[in-house]
DNA sequence: CGTGCCAGGTGCCTT
DNA sequence: AAGGCACTTGGCACG
């Protein structure tokens, strides 16, 4: 049997890391998937369709697609284009696989909310299984490291800043950093790595807002990014906020 | 050569759909990934480590992951984990293959923002070429239907709604549906197609100002969707709002 | 192209 | 679990 004997062939020269599966005979490969599927991310490149439903509906009409199914549950549907696969279901899914007049049918449950979906492979051209690692991504350039930088040198939004909180709470929503100025006013600052743009002002009023109403001194509010949209500027300036340009790095 | 041999039986197995390529050797597949990195998806297992330099700045350590790559330039860099890739590159990007000392190397350009994404693939397992499908999908229950719905159906809201305006814009931003009540009453109407949180209060309140401000008449806002959060229910009686419940479907 | 905003957003962290 | 929010958010539609 060709089919076997490839897979041996493969097992040898690549070890027991990846398995490769040509057109598969789907009944035989059910076995198989059902063993590998909490330890290996198992990929299928299948001509399928696919239905959706949960907090939204939808259906994938039949074609050529990459499938791709995570120990942690994780299910994929790609096509040719774009970053976002055209449907998937989120790691802690339950996958299930089984057989119909022919092809295979992988379903995917998920609860809060319940979501489905079910995907029928008419035709499996090549199935590979391979056990990945995981982690070892460290990023840098977040919000968060920003904040902790601006927190040991508050200098780089203004002199005689002083900061007094982070992710200070109020009812609208958490604050930034909460400063004290020269002046001994309040400041409330709202933090963007990116460009900041009109909700990040809406934040910023709200917080002030909330501050002037309660806090029995001046407050002032500025927005701490590396830049800033138009339209962003002109509202802040009609809520007399400030804008401080802070490029980290 | 086995390597050769295995591809043509391959070849004649899978027709032109799929390749498959065994631990195959970097130099000799580079000049195929070149060939097919602008009508094929690519996807490479691989031991590899990756650098990401823009927006942000990351570092993947070496390990066991799923590379692909889209005719439309996305790169996406996979481990056994969670829906989002580990790296990637958004569509438009521009991939480049070289060989650098037995390993694979794979360069990824994007401008505006300029990012790159460099990675080494110390250990090449298995490489697929395919050829995929594209689009296909036909999706219900976005917060534009229910626009649709209750821009026919304004009763859904209250009775003797009248839809006034759909995005209709501001100077805060586009309101998703204007209308007047049956005292004539402007309404806004802010839509949300799940559960409504305090970001959708925070809009709602801004264009409500808005329109107190210009409109020389009584502005009403109202927030409809499924479900509000217990906050946002607080803040958006605190405003003077409205929540109603709409359930489309 | 920038600006705004929805998304089946996802992921992370806190209550 | 629900809430609040950043994200290399991505994606789209519109000026």
């Amino acid at each position: 049997m060709i089919f076997l004997s490839l897979n041996d062939f493969i097992e040898a020269t690549n070890g027991p890391k990846c398995r490769v599966f040509e057109n598969p005979d789907p009944k035989e490969l059910i076995e198989v998937l059902k063993k590998l599927k909490t330890s290996h991310v198992i990929t299928i490149f299948a001509l399928c369709d696919a239905f959706y439903k949960g907090r939204a509906q939808s259906t994938l009409d039949k074609g050529e697609r990459l499938i791709i199914i995570k120990p942690d549950g994780t299910l994929l549907i790609h096509d040719s284009r774009s970053r976002e696969p055209k449907n998937w279901q989120p790691p802690g899914s339950i996958i299930t696989f089984s057989y119909n007049n022919g092809s295979l049918l992988i379903k995917s449950k998920r609860y809060n909310p319940r979501e489905e979906i079910r995907i029928t492979c008419y035709t499996l051209y090549v199935v590979i299984t391979a056990r990945l690692g995981r982690g070892g991504l460290s990023l840098e350039g977040s919000e968060k490291e920003m904040a902790e930088i601006i927190n040991k040198n508050p200098s780089l939004i203004e002199e005689g800043l002083r900061i007094v909180k982070r992710e200070a709470k109020t009812p609208y929503g958490y604050v930034d950093l909460l400063g004290e100025d020269a002046k001994g006013r309040l400041v409330v600052i709202e933090l963007k790595r990116g460009i900041a743009q009109i909700n990040a002002v809406y934040q910023l009023v709200r917080y002030v807002e909330y501050f002037r109403s309660t806090a029995r001194r001046e407050v002032r509010g500025i927005i701490a990014a590396p830049k800033i949209s138009k339209n962003a500027m002109l509202i802040l300036k009609r809520y007399g906020l400030e804008y401080k340009r802070v490029k980290i790095r």
